[in-house]
DNA sequence: CGGGCGTTTGAAAACTGTCAATGCTAGTGG
DNA sequence: CCACTAGCATTGACAGTTTTCAAACGCCCG
């Protein structure tokens, strides 16, 4: 919400040069944008922007994990996606915006870099493969939400909610003994927002496949131990 | 499916004047554009071009509708968005895409310009306004995605049947006597699968409301007649 | 004028949501 | 270090919308 503030020590370049939007940057050029960029830390379920407002900045997480949700005329909440660390965020300008559309809070505690939107352009035109490699997420996300729209037409909950943990495993699954476990804390309520159904409906599909030893979960923890079951049980 | 052949006679340039990616435009440059162009005219419910085939080309279309779907493994559709003439369509590079995300089928008989997708970078680059505006083009069709998903997920069908013919009305709508009538032929089946439901939902649906006054139908139309009342029976 | 395709309608079944109540866990504060 | 409590999770019973299944109708186009 209040405008993020630069740290004083000076950021270290090896933050970005790995990350695919400033992967094709001399060292120099990333001094450059990391000059200008200021950087925060949130606490988990801290709103980084809020749907409907003036997209003022752009942002990079660093590290942790985001959520993206809508919130609707009643109060309800529909979560879009998931984003980890190492992508952009709050990129409107790319698709033509001037407003974000969508509430970004934080799903663990995060780190982000942001940088003024003005200097959108500046990047895009300046730096090699930066516009490339945005446009790619943004196709990557609308892909995303595509398959969800498929997915919430024609499947029952079971198998969206089957879906959604495999999704939510491929993309920041973390290898733990016996499995697979999500990276972040999620609650019942989070998946049922993820995949239009009720805490309660989500609450008895775990029991169930916990009875299966499909999966395994403590309060705000989910690890898949038999992912290939899971697989199966997405299929109609 | 097979490539889209030149017309003989030149094309006019008051085709493309008062579009907005090309309105920025000299007449001059117009024509290089249009030079560059092929036409084609297609049936009512041909393909365009099909999901997952490599993006050869992009199109504006100049005359008629475009359905934009997807179909599952099991055989199902799923209409994502209706595109009208004036927009562009098929740009899957402008989202980072070497493959079309979707299959785009014309809803009526129709006409299109297309170019190869060589051109696409040229066109960003060379083209006042182009990038611009087609990146609008795409943030308006993720806002409407993403306001889907959040009926699909909070909505009764009802509302979600409503809302659709509401969106259609007024982006297709044309003012007829006593109401507005969707611009193009339209089944029940068309709009299940546009909002996620059955055909006989959505007969049952209509034919409630046919006899509240609200809306008139006959075979593949649809007219409402009293869009305030749909606007109420909207909201939850 | 015929038939195909879109449409309508009834009845029954099935998922899934709603309501309600209780149990449990993890973190907080004394 | 332990008790407390707020938030998270579980579970049963029930209700209701929506799908499914089936059958028949009727409009339009060729």
């Amino acid at each position: 919400m209040d405008a993020p503030k630069p740290t004083l020590p000076r950021l270290d370049e090896s933050l970005l040069t790995h990350l695919p939007p400033f992967s094709r940057l001399e060292r120099r050029q990333i001094r450059t944008v990391l000059d200008q960029a200021s950087v925060r830390r949130y606490d988990a379920g801290a709103h980084i922007f809020e749907e409907g407002a003036p997209a003022d900045r752009f942002y990079m997480l660093l590290d942790g994990y985001v959520r993206v949700v809508r919130i609707t005329a009643t109060g309800e909440q529909v979560t879009a996606l998931h984003i980890p660390a190492g992508q952009l965020l709050g990129i409107a300008k790319a698709i033509g915006r001037e407003t974000y559309p969508a509430t970004a809070m934080t799903a663990t505690e995060a780190l982000a870099l942001s940088w003024p939107t003005r200097l959108w352009d500046d990047f895009v035109a300046t730096y090699d493969g930066f516009a490339t490699e945005t446009y790619k997420t943004v196709g990557q996300r609308v892909g995303e939400m595509n398959t969800r729209v498929v997915e919430m037409a024609t499947q029952q909950v079971e198998q969206r909610v089957a879906n959604a943990l495999l999704r939510l495993v491929n993309q920041t699954g973390r290898k733990v003994e016996d499995g697979i476990e999500i990276d972040f804390p999620i609650t019942r309520q989070d998946l049922s927002e993820l995949t239009a159904t009720t805490l309660h409906t989500v609450s008895r599909l775990l029991s169930a496949w916990e009875k299966l030893g499909l999966v395994e979960s403590r309060r705000k923890r989910i690890k898949v131990r038999d992912p290939h079951a899971l697989v199966v049980l997405a299929q109609p």
